[in-house]
DNA sequence: GCTAGAAAGATCCATTTGGATCAATCTTTC
DNA sequence: GAAAGATTGATCCAAATGGATCTTTCTAGC
C-alpha cells in the first residue's frame, strides 16, 4: 500500500475532518516556518507580532496572544527581537504603568509590506486547487469554526484534567 | 477595538483564507497538544504515530512524516518512546536489513481506542458550529487544498531561499 | 565483487520552547 | 489609605526541537 494511498485511507477514517486539516497544515507550517526562519533570520511569531502592529499600531501585547493563540512569553520574546531589531518601538501607556503600547517604525512596516506580498503569494499558491467560489465557501466554513466556543475551551480535552501520573497514585 | 473586532479586521483583510485556518488550527494544537502531554505523558506525536502504526501495521518510520508532515528525528524519537513504553514493538524487515517495521502491542491498540474516541468527540466538538452537510463540503475542500501539488514543494517560499545573510553579503 | 552513492533510522548539539515564577502596577474592599 | 488580589509583561530553566551528521545497509555501475 504506497503512502498515497495510506493518506486516502486516514481521510476516509473516523477522524477525517481533524486530520485533513492538520495534514494541510503541518505541511504549510513546515514550509512557511522554513522559509520565514532562513530569508529573515527570525522565527514566524515575529513576523505575526509585526503583522498584529502594523494592523493595530498601538496594540498591547496580551493582545497578540488572542489573534495568534501562542503562549505569552512566545510573543514577548517575539517584541523584544523586533525591538532590537528596530521594527517596532514600545511605549508606557499613560493610563496604565503596566502596559506597553506597541508601534511599528518605518522600517517595519517597509518590511511587513514585503513579507505581505509573499504571503499573499503562498496563499494563491496553497489554495490554487479550489475555483474562487469554492475559495469562499471554504474560508466562511472555516471562520464559523474559528468562531466557535469551543475551539479555546474543550469539554472533550480539558485543561485541568488530571496528569497521568496523578491518576496512577489516586 | 475590542480584540474580537480586530480579529474580524483580520478575516477581512487580503490574508483572510491563510489567517483564518492558521487561527483555528493553532487554537486547536494548543488545546490537544495541552491535553495529550498532560494526561498520556508524551507529545502529540507520539499519538500520531501509534494511531499511523494501529492503521498500518508494518510501516516504516520514514512513512509516518509523510502521513504526519513533521522532521524525522521527531518520529524516530516518538518510535522509541512508544517502544520504551511496551505500546509498540520493532522487527527488522526481511527484505532490507535498513527498514524497521513497525506494529503495535495489546496494550498500544488499547490506548490508540482511548485516545481515538476523546479525539472523535474534540472533533465533534470543533466542528459544532456546521452542520452535517457543512462539515462534508468543508472537508470536501480541505482535501483538495491537502492534495495541491504546491502544498510541500512552494514558488513563493522555496526551500533554497537565499539566507537573510547571505543576502548582506551577495 | 568492489566501489561510490543513496537511503533508513539513530544520535548530536546548539537553539527554542513554554510552564512557572517574578517584579511592577493597578483595582477592590474595608 | 492599607492590604489582598489581579493583571501586564519579563525572565528562568528544564525539556523539546530540528538541522546536521553518523552508522548501517542496500543499489548501481563498472
Amino acid at each position: 500500500m504506497s503512502t498515497k494511498n495510506k493518506l486516502n485511507t486516514i481521510f476516509d477514517s473516523d477522524l477525517r475532518h481533524l486530520m485533513v486539516v492538520s495534514y494541510f497544515v503541518l505541511g504549510n507550517n513546515a514550509v512557511t516556518n522554513r522559509y520565514i526562519e532562513r530569508r529573515y533570520q527570525f522565527p514566524v511569531q515575529a513576523w505575526s507580532t509585526l503583522f498584529s502592529i502594523v494592523m493595530f499600531p498601538g496594540i498591547r501585547a496580551k493582545e497578540i496572544t488572542h489573534l495568534f493563540p501562542r503562549p505569552q512569553n512566545t510573543i514577548s520574546r517575539a517584541i523584544s527581537l523586533l525591538a532590537t531589531r528596530g521594527l517596532i518601538r514600545h511605549q508606557t501607556s499613560t493610563t496604565d504603568g503596566r502596559e506597553k503600547r506597541l508601534f511599528a517604525t518605518p522600517a517595519g512596516e517597509e518590511l511587513l509590506d514585503e513579507i505581505r506580498a509573499i504571503s499573499v503569494q503562498r496563499q494563491d499558491e496553497l489554495f490554487s486547487p479550489l475555483t474562487d467560489a469554492e475559495r469562499e465557501t471554504f474560508f466562511t466554513l472555516a471562520r464559523k469554526i474559528a468562531n466557535g466556543p469551543k475551539l479555546l475551551e474543550s469539554d472533550a480535552m480539558p485543561s485541568d484534567v488530571a496528569t497521568g501520573k496523578e491518576r496512577n497514585t489516586a
